[in-house]
DNA sequence: ACTTTACTTGACGCCGGTTCAACAAGCGGA
DNA sequence: TCCGCTTGTTGAACCGGCGTCAAGTAAAGT
């Protein structure tokens, strides 16, 4: 009865790859459907295991959301280091292609990570800021580093808010771009390129 | 025991004042916790009512969640309806003051409205679409009909994501701005209006 | 007083999350 | 080859909030 991956024989993973595969099983299903819409029953089914199991691995279900999220946000931030010293507006269009490759070859994940924004609880909800926050730094930083807007930046009178709003920005944008896809990557990239120097002008 | 309103005496409202009560429970319990930790039992305690009072008003848990998100969001549109003929630079620098005095009059009411975003099911998304649908056009209609954006807008490649980009950008800045209230309204107003000008320009 | 109807009560089924004791697959040693 | 240990894994029972319902109570209108 069971749709467990076509009743393939049970194989017995180590621990690590075990963990792995029912994080991505659960990418896949909180990035389609809202938190309490994905059953654990049917993570673990599509996993071709036993619930038990997922509570094995995962004290609970909320634990289990919040580490398809840590998992996402460890990637995306492995995927899109920032290298210093390069001016902003080249550094920009650079860490916008890398960031927007990430976002196409991890939907799944990019699109459940975001979900953890107003769907999480307190615990969730500190992984995803901490990401958030780590991101903003980063921006921050070379924004700062800057020659051209080094400057500009100290003078404003909330760059962190500035920062916030355009990760925003650009999220909505991707989420929009992942739905339909209308418009190249060149476009969004542009797009969201033109915000954030708008926002800090 | 139960922590209804102090044990005053159990008042007999008409049908439409005890709607109005419970949604405006509903918004404020949504706006602090996530949906599932948000219990159909403290809603009707808070409300000073039972919790078979609550299942004759809505079907259902997620029906009186779409209920709190479509009353917010008609609030929402009526409150900030645009007035026409005035020019954009203008009426951004006003229309944005009416909102964010919205958004600080019923910031219960706007958390729990963004948090259908990510939590919500088909039926609340829907709604929860419907509205920001409805802001965007609103925003397009009134840069398309001014003099100095009008002809700018029409050339670019995709003033349907901008606006929308733009949406998460100052939803995103206000919710922080009601987090912790360290900037001013004028503040706000400002960063938000250059974030258009930008993403449009 | 009589009617209307907002509202209460309490018991019940359902269903998904959570727990836990037992099982079995791999592996090393004799 | 058998044994025994470790540990990945199972299955079933339990818990608790959602949702239903029938019968009753009491507050407002007339």
């Amino acid at each position: 009865m069971s749709a467990n991956q076509g009743e393939r024989a049970r194989r017995r993973l180590s621990t690590g790859e075990r963990r792995e595969q029912l994080l991505s099983v659960g990418a896949r299903l909180f990035s389609e459907s809202p938190y309490d819409d994905v059953w654990i029953e049917r993570v673990a089914d599509l996993a071709g295991v036993s619930r038990g199991l997922l509570y094995h691995y995962f004290p609970n279900k909320r634990d289990f959301f919040a580490a398809v999220v840590e998992r996402e946000s460890e990637r995306m931030l492995r995927m899109t280091a920032a290298e210093p010293g390069v001016p902003v507006r080249e550094q920009l269009t650079a860490g916008l292609d890398t960031y927007l490759g990430y976002v196409q070859a991890h939907a799944h994940g990019f699109r459940a990570f975001h979900r953890a924004d107003a769907a999480g609880d307190q615990a969730v909800r500190r992984v995803y800021r901490r990401a958030l926050a780590a991101q903003e730094k980063q921006i921050l930083a070379a924004l700062a580093a800057d020659p051209e807007f080094g400057p500009v930046f100290a003078r404003a009178p909330h760059p962190r808010l500035a920062v916030r709003g355009w990760l925003a920005f650009t999220t909505a944008v991707c989420l929009e771009w992942l739905r339909d896809g209308e418009l190249s990557r060149e476009q969004v990239r542009d797009l969201c390129a033109r915000a954030l120097l708008g926002a800090i002008a």
